[in-house]
DNA sequence: ACCAAAAATATGACCGGTCGTCTAGTAAAC
DNA sequence: GTTTACTAGACGACCGGTCATATTTTTGGT
């Protein structure tokens, strides 16, 4: 992909961007090579020259969506001026604040949507999505870590083990905020994490 | 449909039960027409003489989930013979039972997964599911205000959303065991609710 | 009880369309 | 001119759904 011309570079940008929202709004098996090539206006033989397969584009469209929409809300978690457990609730926040004003409870996490339908179906895909999510909960767990050492959070809660569970409860809020058409969801959460931290 | 003979009857439940195992483990998109009359082992033109359209097979065999899982469920968690913490903690465990047991941490929810997958792309499907799972909901909600009446669990959670958010964090643990292929989430999600309430 | 006709139930071939992928051909770069 | 990059449209497979026809069940008469 590095011998490509800066044209090329700009149309395999656009379809992996314009590429991502779809899959993020409609799944992978509801959306269509043609769906694809239709949002970045590109011709439909052309995807092919620049990925794979729709797997190939899929696993690359996880990685651009972490690469995206991860490191805004990591600056604010490893914003060494706050402490470490307001730290922690402003990362959240922030999340949260995307997700309704900027997504207006709608798509959620492209991730999780498609862990919950292609896990099982598509290893790459599986594979392409854990190694993020662990990513992710690596830093959370470092964050509940030193907020332990503050003495912020009870330390009798393994750090890593609350991090998982609040990330699946993060998770499940979303599944439910499209389930209720609703962020009722995702402000129960935040009020929730403000409770057990 | 009360005008079907015996035979009708049965095959009508048999496109349910077995459909309904594909559309559990595929999904809605993936699972086509063909998949369903052939697990069921009858004739696809047969299909639309019970079923109106996929959307319509989709939401019976929806309304087919909840009544074939959730009361085994619910005898536990209204077993009176018990306090009321201990039944939303053996209800708890139950479902995590059968997640393990029976599903071998395959498949996780039927409901949250066409949740994810169709909330925002069909009205239908997402009233269906939303009815049921407040239902669901409504009679955890019960058994918590009991266990609060007694004193067992604390009265400064509002118990409505406590529930929303176990509820949550469940389904969020079943989307991280397909993604991990791992019973971990749902062992976390249990010692995390042993812990909370 | 039996039978023919009518009504109800069931079905298989077909429909028009979409799908992901491929490749001969064209365009662009050097 | 040669090499590399890109693409239009064809391919075979599959999709949800239709409906004329086939089959089964019910009805009513004897």
């Amino acid at each position: 992909m590095e011998r490509k011309t800066e044209k090329g570079e700009m149309k395999n940008d656009t379809l992996l961007e314009k590429g991502m929202e779809i899959l993020w709004s409609k799944g992978y098996n509801a959306t269509s090579i043609n769906d694809i090539v239709e949002a970045a206006g590109v011709p439909k033989g052309s995807f092919y020259f620049y990925f794979k397969s729709k797997e190939d584009f899929t696993v690359k469209a996880i990685e651009k969506y972490f690469g995206t929409m991860f490191p805004p809300a990591l600056e604010v978690l490893q914003n060494k001026s706050v402490s470490p457990k307001q730290r922690i609730l402003d990362f959240y926040e922030f999340r949260s604040q995307v997700l309704k004003d900027e997504l207006n409870c709608k798509m959620g996490c492209m991730a999780c949507n498609l862990a919950s339908e292609m896990a099982e179906h598509n290893e790459e895909i599986r594979k392409a999505i854990e190694v993020k999510t662990q990513l992710v909960n690596t830093y959370i767990t470092e964050a509940v870590e030193e907020a332990q050492e503050y003495g912020e959070i009870d330390t009798t809660l393994n750090a890593a083990d609350l991090v998982a569970f609040l990330e699946d409860a993060g998770k499940g809020a979303m599944v439910t905020m499209k389930e209720r058409n609703s962020a009722y969801p995702i402000d129960n959460f935040m009020s929730m994490v403000r409770k057990l931290i």
